[in-house]
DNA sequence: CAGGATCCAGACGTGGATCCGT
DNA sequence: ACGGATCCACGTCTGGATCCTG
């Protein structure tokens, strides 16, 4: 699939996908359901993104760097609520210093979310109504000072304390192939240190709202 | 082929080789020749990491991290000198400080050279007498010396001027995929560049005194 | 002939996320 | 339910070097 060159191109190719099944966009792309989904996690993921067109693989820029929108696929429960939380970007060894321009605040200024039917690993599972989403005024207060707190908690080294139990909206959990994976890190004391490494996480609860963002 | 445990027992597998011909070690190791060696260019410092028992694939480690020896091939043309440069390591955008301590030096304390005929291509070229070097007195001074100089250009902002042109025993080199290939840089202004991955290289005529050098 | 350009295999990192035990 | 652990695809990087023009 070509990229979409407007918003409204990707808004349009987006609602037209409101209803099919996963089976429905497998077959459209010449896509192998996988038998077992416990591996193939990013399978979804990696579907919607040939079907949106997005330029996939791509680093350090958005999924459509021409809209500068973000695509993110998000399972939904029985309830049609967020099952997961959700993955944001990994945690550099460079800790950024403000939230301005901070890689999650570039990664959520405008997101695509494409919502799924995930309470089973049937294929014929629905996307519902997708949503282009811009964090509200207050969506973006809970984020800053979630990130701030995090960030400054990585600063002033007490990485070792921050566990997934910070944010309020926003958290930090381990992102590595297992746990035996270590990186090199600079703790506040400028010593070289091994620690897992680690991504920011969007809670259920917030994509929930997020979901009921009414479109501006 | 398991590590050899001590330098002895390195040796000897080393000098059991000499005579043997390409063609047999693929053999004896069940790799298949390439047809053709301008594709496939590390394919021979492969099969004698094979056939030698050296951890392949590992890094920031020698090849035989046990005995801190390093494993290099060298071809020889027809007169049984060293046909091409050797490359020792890539250069990372962290300079370093000195000598003592640095890749380079490290990489070429301890060297288990293996001379390979490579006039031409074909499967019947020889293995000449592997050598077990540590660079002389001499040798160090002069390695240490280009170092400090192509190091020096590094990190004084004349890396731009840098090219394989300087260095008596050691060079400056190209090394990536191709020449459109360009990684961040810090330059001594502190400011971020582009610049085509380079390594180090020793030139022919010290490895042929290399494979002079008495075995101590 | 030698400086610059290039080629392959395999490890590693990053982006796509969900799994799963307590 | 949720915090920690984990899985795949694929692009990039690294270590093995030699190729190839002017």
């Amino acid at each position: 699939m070509n990229i979409p060159t407007t918003i409204t191109e990707l808004i349009q190719r987006a609602n037209a996908l409101t209803g099919l099944t996963l089976s429905d966009l497998a077959t459209q792309q010449n896509y192998t359901l996988p038998e077992n989904f416990q591996h193939h996690k990013g399978w979804v993921g990696q579907l919607l993104e040939q079907v949106l067109g997005a330029s996939a693989g791509s680093k350090a820029e958005p999924d459509f760097p021409n809209l500068g929108v973000e695509l993110k696929t998000i399972p939904l429960n029985a309830k049609g609520k967020p099952k997961e939380s959700t993955f944001v970007c990994a945690i550099s060894a460079i800790i950024e210093p403000q939230w301005q321009g901070s890689v999650v605040q570039k990664k959520l200024a405008h997101v695509l979310w494409v919502p799924i039917e995930s309470e089973s690993d049937i294929p014929e599972r629905k996307i519902h109504q997708p949503i282009l989403w811009q964090p509200t005024a207050e969506q973006l207060q809970t984020l800053e000072q979630d990130w701030q707190e995090l960030t400054d908690m990585l600063t002033f080294g007490e990485a070792d304390r921050l566990t997934a139990e910070y944010g309020e909206a926003l958290q930090v959990r381990p992102k590595a192939a297992n746990s035996r994976v270590v990186r090199e890190t600079v703790n506040s004391e400028s010593e070289i240190t091994k620690a897992i490494p680690r991504g920011f996480y969007l809670r259920p609860s917030f994509t929930e709202k997020v979901l009921q963002t009414p479109t501006p």
